[in-house]
DNA sequence: AAAACCTTGACACGGCCGTGGTAAGGTCAC
DNA sequence: GTGACCTTACCACGGCCGTGTCAAGGTTTT
């Protein structure tokens, strides 16, 4: 059976080795261990830090964004507070809203893009 | 019908003005606008907008956290494509994760607290 | 018409995020 | 047993978040 070591993972996702212990971090991909403690990369888990890195790219989104969506998905307490809240009364004006936490929303992409010369 | 003014509002709610605008262009309580364009709260923005202040304290979020929630809610491609990639085989090591990531999430606001001398 | 309040826009600032790099020290392969 | 690779820990840095404050200019009230 083929594990890839933490270099080579990163090689074949695209992930610097740093972000791959950072993904680790948030809790987001979590490679198995060898006795030694080096980080064993299975199929399973470069499939996901690809998925992953499409996902972010795709929708704009963040590896915080992902890491709170795990938190709400497990947290059965926190989701329904927030769903709660967010299914009160939508706030009047319905249209500014939307136009406006768009913007909001993708704002700091845009910047990043425009900062990282794209 | 009493519809209270910003300066109002963040007496009763415990915000700021100036957070009440940011709530605002976050697009997570967005209050009717006078003719000349005079932000007018009511009863329901009010309750809203102590309620969030409740949720965020309680569940250690931020208001970025809800805002994304509330695209997540709202945007349907993007919830199915998030619930996907964490439903999907869950990362290996499921005890390191849950405690990983919970000490990642939760690191901020210890530190935050920590820094505002509670 | 002046005082008091509102609006948007901008500057500022500490702190965290995403990222890279490096150091000190274990492990693996040959 | 030496070189290549891994691990954790720490420093650095640009950019965004949350927040305050101030300026320039309308509105409301008296």
């Amino acid at each position: 059976m083929e594990a890839l070591t933490i270099n080579e993972a990163a090689s074949t996702t695209g992930w610097s080795p740093r972000m791959l212990r950072y993904v680790e971090q948030a809790g987001l991909v979590a490679p198995e261990r060898s006795a030694a403690g080096y980080r064993l990369y299975g199929a399973a888990e470069l499939q996901r830090l690809r998925t992953l890195k499409e996902l972010l790219s795709e929708f704009e989104i963040t590896l915080s964004d992902v890491a709170f969506a795990r938190r709400l998905a497990s947290d059965s307490g926190l989701r329904r507070a927030v769903d709660g809240w967010l299914a009160a009364r939508p706030a009047r004006p319905e249209h500014v809203q939307a136009e406006d936490w768009l913007r909001f929303e993708q704002e700091k992409h845009e910047r990043l893009l425009a900062a990282a010369g794209a």
